[in-house]
DNA sequence: GTCTATAAAGAGATAGAC
DNA sequence: GTCTATCTCTTTATAGAC
């Protein structure tokens, strides 16, 4: 598909270093024949981005994320964003390189802001309950929790040891718990 | 300094799509000016990476690093990394950018992973000690914490609320004891 | 140490044939 | 649905004046 071979070339390259012309040589197609399926570059960056958002975006309206306890729902959060980092890779890891230099960017950052601030009202929610440690700022605590989570994306591959069921029990362990022993 | 307003740049639109002739611009300089400080637009990157690796290796070397148990020296690593990352704020941030497109790039990255096999080695000597949990590969957990940690470049802000030392004492015990109450 | 001018190559995108 | 050919603009880098 030319939707894959662009997420790839955009991943190893960058989006605004990535040539429709090296696009065009990898898929062994004529950049016309690009043109032909999608009306321009960035319409390839567009839809990787929604396959990306769309994953997260579902998480929150799972169940999961709106009945039972703050801390059950954190974990269920957590739990389900690795899974679509995992399920979704290429496409995730795209979002999470794109910096706001156009249009179609700041719209990706906008959505992705948006789910920064559920799961952060979530990381509130569960502090007030107690069940979340009080002497650390929330959205600190959101963002380092969520950067772990995110650099997944660095070196998980679908293919090695680790499912993907295992590794999100890693890091729901790791992220409650910490890394000391007992 | 030309260096910093063209790692700038670089961070704003990854180094290959950053042209010589936007970095002129931002600069108030012509192009040929800057090759006159620069051989060539490679220089430029081998020598913001040269400082954000110097300043990682260099915590290696600090006695902190070196003496004490386990658990205190990679307790001082990971501080260490903080410290660097906040003081180079910009050189790290480009590191961790690089995906290896050029030799100057796949040497960064070389350097990187040794840095990283050093404190893989770290973590298995303290779970060998017994002071971090045994339940999680080595790897895996080096992973999640440096993940954690390197997820700081992308919105800390020295001229914010947070010092860096604060900031380095939240890392610290969120990865050792995690983000549960007591 | 900085400039203008320019070379040579590559960019995104389109026209029109098959 | 794919091609070749081409347009126009931008790219890295250099030459040579001041």
């Amino acid at each position: 598909m030319v939707l894959d071979a662009a997420v790839a070339a955009f991943i190893e390259h960058g989006y605004d270093a990535t040539s429709m012309g090296l696009l065009s040589s990898r898929l062994g197609l004529s950049k016309a024949a690009i043109y032909h399926h999608f009306p321009a570059k960035v319409e390839l960056l567009r839809a990787a981005l929604d396959e990306a958002l769309g994953g997260l975006e579902g998480v929150l309206r799972e169940e999961g994320a709106t009945r039972g306890s703050a801390e059950q729902r954190l974990a269920f959060v957590m739990s389900g964003a690795v899974h679509v980092l995992v399920e979704r890779l290429p496409y995730v890891t795209l979002l999470l390189r794109v910096r706001g230099n156009s249009e179609v960017e700041r719209d990706a950052l906008s959505r992705r802001r948006e789910f920064d601030r559920a799961v952060t009202a979530l990381v509130v929610e569960a502090r007030n309950e107690g069940s979340v440690r009080s002497d650390i700022d929330p959205s600190v605590v959101t963002r380092l929790i969520f950067g772990m989570i995110n650099s997944i994306v660095e070196w998980y591959r679908p293919e090695g040891p680790e499912s993907a069921d295992q590794l999100a029990s890693d890091v729901l362990a790791v992220a409650l718990e910490g890394l000391s022993a007992s």
